[in-house]
DNA sequence: CATGAATGAGAGTTCATTCAT
DNA sequence: TATGAATGAACTCTCATTCAT
């Protein structure tokens, strides 16, 4: 009867934005729980630490993530059109969780050492083996080409789409699926002009 | 008028190197300290303060580039050959100044509201005006596509630049050039292949 | 007007154990409501304050203690069949109220400058008249040795007794007048063999 | 040149002061700190944490007591001598760490179960052997009478001893070997007068 | 009677910084 | 130049307590 997983879904929301505005270990407590409109220890009626606020923000996100990803790989899709989807499921993702991701790029690198955190670096090595994947068989398929190192062009690829959370606005001009198709026409065409 | 401006220059490079791989505010002078092989309190007859030594940082760092830069713009080449010039000097400036750079990916969001890093506004503007100037003068000149939104282009290019500091390794197998040249393949061609 | 005495009760011993394992001040309300099967803020329909459930414990305690003691000493015995009784009844109380003195054994020190705990103090003082009276009686009875420190000896044998609390199980193999046997014997007639 | 390991030894015997007086888990950091005239958290310059000025003070009294014990032991002497012996060493180590002992006769219960203190129920043990043993070639040797429960007996002797600590005054009018002789009266040929 | 959520004071601890030596 | 010791502010977290439901 009680609507307690609401509330902490708000205030894992409103965490997220602190996190994401000032960086993880720039924001005190105090700071969040002036942004829930509470006092610092009342957050402790909700969560054990800080720590773990960060980590069930970044859980909660990748696992959604990683459902997406893993629709799109089954879907048995081509090469081009599964690095579509990609692309697109991903600014999706930016779009509704805006704050985990910045906090995902922030944060990863140093987290990533801690072992409470190792489900990063796994998150990381599956969803890179899901790029890696479908450049290769693009290759393969002769629909990608074959000149280029598919490790950088995978960074390339990888890191455009995540930093993208740094500067989108959820309320500016662009929806996630506008943005995904001008990237992918960037990445898949490029810039220049083809005689 | 201290007499060791070398001295300065290594625990500034120490410095940076632990901000680089802990974050800024996630890193005593305690451990900053360490690295150096002295005591916290000594650092202190060599900067003023922990955000002095970040400062400085980030400074030096901004200058360079802006250098590297000017001299792209004053060499007079066409936008095409103008974007390749800046992409390889920012790989370059990535691969001297590896630290350095991912400082200034992680905390410049954060510290542009302080108005003693007002300089990062202030350049980010200058660099700013430099892409999106090219781009501009690589639309009209139909070496550019014209059916692509400046502005998303602009950031995709700039983000993916600079996150390659996060990876960029200088032991590694690719210099500062070849990076280029690929990310530049990728970027201008596109990976899919021509029919 | 609270109509269940009896859950008070309860309430209190399950209160009593836990500080008597943990010390007062290491014990958290949370833990008491823990151990009774409820939250914490429960326990507050019930006392006014974590202090309160101690004062109660305490006093309850030192109120039949002194009941006893009063029996005996009105019982108007010879000294030594007084130090019996009182050692007797004493063992019996620790076996009764095991948590109790055991409480008492740790905190009364710090508690006895605390205003509201000025019983204790007093009760100690009755406690010492009645055992330091006996022991006189005794030595002036010729029961008693009188070549020891009458002062010494109190203490000696009070705090013997009620150390006992710390290692007593009520189900072990000693019965508390078994115990009170040995302990009477040993302190009567000491361990050295009488040639 | 730093006389660094005397202030050490200083703030610990304040800190042992203010434990003895009001118990570890009552005392706090700022009430050491003041009583040592400086800042809480200035004492984080000299130890880990409050709990390892806890570790510090009772280790450094237990190895004391074992080194007083095993000397006593290694004597060779009668069980008679030894229990005098052993009686007399430990009024005078609580006579010299009169705070430490208190906290370790308040302290101790909680304390064996955290792993950190792991040595006190090591120590306890081997003095429970060298107690019981000496009892036992005492009872052995009919220097002590047969009749008496052997590990009762103990814990009298082991408790009375160690209770001292709680009201023994240095300053006041009995030495550690005056109060060990008295005691030692008392526990050998008992309060009884013998006919 | 008990719960769930919050309060607010204060606890232990951290850390940038200072300064006499 | 560097050290050792201390400062003082702020931080994360704890906990007795309150109270609407």
């Amino acid at each position: 009867m009680s609507p307690a997983p609401e509330r902490r879904g708000e205030l894992l929301a409103t965490a997220a934005e602190v996190f994401a505005a000032q960086g993880y270990s720039a924001t005190t407590v105090r700071e969040i729980a002036d942004a829930a409109g509470m006092l610092a220890g009342s957050l402790y009626y909700h969560f054990d630490s800080k720590e773990s606020m960060l980590d069930e923000i970044l859980a909660t996100f990748l696992d959604g993530l990683r459902a997406r990803y893993d629709a799109v790989l089954a879907a048995g899709l081509g090469p081009r059109e599964t690095i579509e989807a990609l692309v697109t499921a991903s600014f999706r993702e930016i779009a509704r969780h805006r704050a985990a991701v910045a906090i995902y790029q922030q944060e990863s690198p140093h987290l990533r050492t801690h072992p409470r955190f190792g489900y990063l670096a796994d998150a990381q090595q599956k969803f890179a083996r899901a790029w890696l994947g479908t450049l290769e068989r693009g290759v393969a398929a002769k629909d990608f080409r074959a000149d280029l190192d598919i490790r950088l062009t995978y960074r390339f690829v990888r890191d455009t789409v995540w930093v993208a959370a740094s500067w989108y606005r959820p309320d500016g001009q662009h929806s996630p699926e506008e943005i995904a198709r001008q990237y992918l026409s960037t990445v898949l065409e490029g810039i220049a002009v083809r005689e």
